[in-house]
DNA sequence: GGTACCTGGAC
DNA sequence: GGTCCAGGTAC
């Protein structure tokens, strides 16, 4: 259904996480907006009962279940009341629906995005493809800006934090305690009086530190949200052995490997995909037999626990910039500049990675005779951390 | 002692 | 921008 929407959802996403509003996405139909009335698609409702607004789970068939409550159109310049009511139908298995209240006829076409948010209790519905509506979200005495600016809040270790950065900061470069890549990471932290570890926690009083050198062309290189394995008991493939045996390759030194990264968009080169179930709220990785077409699910995670995971560790994140000299155990390290995020916006999570934003790496090789993993990693890339995280604070370190 | 996480890349 | 990759630890 999304995909027939006439703007483009990760722009959406991004205009409202400049914000820091998560949505659900809603494209109506000819048919539906001559009704009012659309099918409660399932992010629709798994956003409406995270969110505790409304379960449809919980309500019997028919018109004496129906709830109805007060919700309002973002306009440019006002709010207008609407009633929205969500009901299931005595027919059609009970298919939960969403009426949206008469007036939303004059206020969306056929295949514009609408983004639903749930703010302290209250529906608010915003139509994306107005161009009025989005840029009067960047606007602070906008009706809507004023509900939204309420709900963010500055925090106090951050200020704690970047004291000590800017100390490390004034050392200027810093020799690499680690050589290789993650040597940027182990020695800020390090420097901070972080022990390396492999806790899921963030690593400073609630704040998550990373780590990335600056130079040019690195820009293009994902960033590591988190790791998660998948569940293997609701996963055909069974385990990571099998994963490995059935869908990794010989690599040049002869060793069994899988490192290689999914999305959702197509098959990468072992034709390996992901892919949103949104019946079991499921992320499933499928191979799709290049000669036959044929699928085969091999791998689960469920979406409720990476989403979980995702908000554990970005709760606060500092992004941190390194200029850095030298090779090996020789590099150097001098930390400049920092980008403060909030709250990742879990809920953007499945549009996120159906749209190619964030992908995941397998990261196994067979050696010998046991199987090393570097996880399973959920990269994004680091120009549109803006669809995940509303927009950072950045603070010059020097 | 293997698995599942952590820390990050180059081309 | 997809393909392919690295040194570590907690439990």
């Amino acid at each position: 259904m999304l995909e027939k929407s006439d703007f483009s959802i990760v722009k959406a996403l991004e205009i409202l996480g400049k914000i820091g509003v998560e949505s659900a996405l809603l494209v109506p139909t000819k048919t539906g907006l001559e009704k009012s009335i659309f099918d409660a698609t399932d992010n629709l409702r798994q956003y409406l009962s995270n969110l505790q607004y409304h379960d449809f789970r919980q309500q019997g068939q028919g018109q004496g279940c129906k709830i109805q409550r007060e919700a309002f159109l973002v306009r440019e310049n006002s709010l207008e009341k609407t009633t929205v009511s969500m009901y299931r139908p005595e027919t059609k298995r009970g298919d939960p629906r969403i009426w949206l209240g008469h007036s939303v006829r004059s206020y969306a076409v056929a295949y514009n995005l609408l983004a639903i948010v749930v703010l302290d209790s209250v529906m608010y519905i915003l139509n994306m493809s107005d161009c009025a509506v989005r840029s009067s979200l960047t606007n602070d005495d906008s009706p809507f800006r004023k509900i939204v600016d309420q709900y963010t809040l500055p925090s106090s270790v951050a200020g704690e934090l970047l004291g000590l950065l800017r100390g490390i900061s004034q050392q200027g470069f810093v020799k690499t305690l680690r050589s290789g890549d993650t040597g940027v990471g182990y020695t800020l932290e390090t420097l901070l009086g972080i022990s390396a570890n492999s806790r899921k926690a963030p690593d400073f009083k609630g704040i998550e530190i990373k780590a990335k050198r600056s130079r040019a062309g690195s820009g293009v290189n994902r960033s590591t949200l988190f790791s998660k394995a998948p569940n293997w008991k609701l996963s055909p493939i069974g385990n990571a052995k099998n994963l490995l045996v059935m869908r990794g390759y010989d690599d040049k030194n002869g060793r069994r490997s899988l490192y290689h990264t999914l999305d959702a968009a197509e098959p990468n080169s072992l034709g390996l995909i992901l892919e949103i179930d949104p019946e079991c709220d499921w992320l499933k990785q499928v191979y799709v037999d290049p000669s036959s077409g044929a699928r085969v699910h091999d791998v689960t995670w469920e979406i409720p626990i990476l989403k979980n995971d995702l908000a554990a560790k970005h709760q606060e994140t500092f992004w941190v910039k390194a200029f850095c000299r030298g090779r090996g155990s020789m590099e150097a390290f001098h930390y400049v500049e920092v980008q403060h995020t909030q709250k990742a916006m879990t809920a953007n999570l499945p549009a996120l990675i159906e749209a190619g934003v964030i992908t995941v790496d397998y990261a196994l090789h067979y050696n010998g005779t046991r199987a090393r993993d570097h996880g399973y990693l959920f990269k994004i890339r680091p120009d549109s951390l803006g669809a995940l995280f509303p927009p950072p604070r950045v603070h010059a370190l020097l």
